[in-house]
RNA sequence: UCCCCGGUAGCUCAACCGGCAGAGCGGGUGGCUGUUAACCACUAGGUCGGGUGUUCGAAUCACCCCCGGGGAGCCA
């Protein structure tokens, strides 16, 4: 017989006369001649209750299905006469599929802290609020393609890969094939040629460059993958390994760029909200009180679009006592964009047209000759959500920009090539997917939301 | 890398000014005629993160180290 999942059981109108259910004993509640099995299958937050009679086949077998044991349920799905439930599974049969020794079994019914369960992070996806935060990152995922898709955006598989040392966002980690007793007295040029590309290779921290290549052909795109920073950052909001989207559209300028920002959180908000009700209302009620108010405030309020200069003459002039001065060239801190967002805003704030210092050598020059048209959005309770701008595609002011700031491009003649020919305004952004997950669940550890957190001397799992 | 807070039973935490190591939950055993993170009774469970020092006496005070958390910088 073919399982029903729990969500599919507890889902329809009416009862079923036959069917089986097979998931984990969150809990056991045990009377003198009948038993209550909360089994949960990952399917939804809720889990169905059973009902065990003495004389049931396979009855004998209950008391081995304590907390965290694999069950198979055999029964009748009923209106429920207890409160708390609507239907429940009056079972004919049990099977026990996998034991759990009670005594070792590290999950109990009580809530557990979010670090001790780091230290399980096998079984924690097991527990109410991972396995509420891990579908809502599955359901987000599937939404962000979606988003794309709708809009005719490609996507981009772009290389995890990569033999260019300054993609331009960090520290980068060295992949190698060589063992130590191969590279003994070896100097990094000599090591580099016997390695497995006869080149140094790393592991990316940006679609970016990959993306603008196929934005300058095929249109518009995005690239949604896995990136890599060695810095020796250990907070809550960084992780060595963390998931990026970054699309880019041809044809494009700033205006195009935080158009489509907006309208890609505003969407994604709206699918966490209409798709995971549930497991929002879990956060709501365990994690952030003001989650849900702070999701529709995001889904319906149009976001502020303020000039840095602005920005910064609105800081300058509140009153606040900051820690960091304020003033033109120098860049935002995490207490000026929280400031923005959550005191003057009161929603997500666009901050646009950065002094070029502060930004990046890609993005393209303003007429004022001392901004570029970048952008960052910044959420309230996360700050920076997402960066980006219009690229440079005019070959001689990048040139002319790489020169001044002393980089070199010789392993980039291909993204220079892109301004050779053919060239076209382009633009895009990026944004940290663990970061939206918290801003969408109120959870504020980076480690929490993702399945197996990679961090400064952490890589267990 | 810097600043702050913490580490006591499997988990979450108490232990006042230095004086016998505690509770709840979880586990085990038994009980209970429909329970809702059930309830009742009994019970096992400790290198007080590690080291050194002060003291008649250290979980408690001092110093060093390790680990965890929060914040900052950098960023996504």
């Amino acid at each position: 017989m073919k399982r029903t999942k729990i969500i599919e059981a507890l889902r329809g109108d009416a009862g079923r006369a036959d069917i089986l259910v097979k998931g984990w004993v969150r809990t056991r509640r045990d009377a003198k001649d009948v038993s209550f099995l909360e089994v949960n299958d990952g399917s939804c937050r809720a889990n169905i209750q059973v009902v065990a009679d003495a004389g049931m086949e396979g009855y004998s077998l209950l008391k081995d299905m304590g907390v965290g044991s694999a069950v198979g349920v055999r029964g009748e799905l009923v209106a429920s006469p207890g409160k708390g439930q609507r239907w429940e599974l009056r079972a004919a049969s049990v099977v026990l599929i996998g034991a759990a020794d009670q005594e070792s079994y590290p999950l109990q019914k009580k809530r557990h802290s979010d670090e001790f369960l780091r230290t399980i992070a096998h079984l924690r996806p097991r527990t109410n609020k991972y396995g509420a935060l891990f579908r809502i990152r599955s359901e987000l995922s599937f939404a962000i393609h979606e988003f794309f898709h709708d809009r005719g955006f490609a996507y981009v598989h772009s290389p995890i890969l990569t033999g260019s040392d300054c993609e331009g966002a960090g520290e980068m980690f060295r992949v190698t094939s060589l063992g130590a007793r191969e590279t003994a007295g070896l100097s990094s040029g000599e090591r580099a040629a016997k390695d497995f590309f006869g080149k140094d290779a790393f592991l990316t921290v940006s679609g970016q460059l990959a993306a603008e290549v196929f934005a300058c052909s095929l249109g518009d795109v995005y690239t949604f993958g896995p990136t890599f920073r060695a810095e020796h950052s250990d907070t809550s909001r960084h992780a060595a390994e963390f998931w990026m989207l970054e699309p880019e559209m041809a044809f494009a300028d700033l205006v195009d760029d935080m158009d489509l920002g907006e309208a890609l959180l505003k969407s994604l908000t709206d699918a966490v909200l209409s798709r995971c009700a549930s497991d929002v209302e879990l956060f709501a009620s365990f994690v952030d009180k003001e989650l849900p108010g702070r999701l529709v405030n995001i889904r319906d309020k149009p976001f502020v679009r303020l000039p840095y200069g602005e920005a910064v003459e609105i800081l300058a002039g509140c009153g606040q006592g900051f820690q960091y001065p304020v003033g033109f060239g120098l860049d935002l801190q995490s207490e000026h964009e929280r400031y923005l967002a959550e005191v003057h805003c009161g929603c997500p704030v666009i901050v646009y047209d950065y002094p070029k210092e502060i930004k990046a050598f890609y993005m393209r020059q303003n007429d004022d000759g001392r901004t570029v048209a970048a952008m960052d959005v910044l959420a309230p309770g996360i700050g920076e959500i997402i960066g980006g701008s219009a690229r440079e595609e005019r070959l001689d002011v990048l040139e002319a920009r790489v020169a001044e700031l002393g980089l070199t491009m010789d392993d980039y003649w291909w993204y220079l090539d892109l301004r050779r020919f053919g060239s076209v305004p382009h633009a895009g952004f990026g944004l940290g997917f663990e970061r939206l997950l918290m801003l969408l669940t109120g959870i504020t550890n980076i480690r929490d939301v993702i399945p197996f957190p990679r961090t400064y001397r952490h890589l267990e799992f």
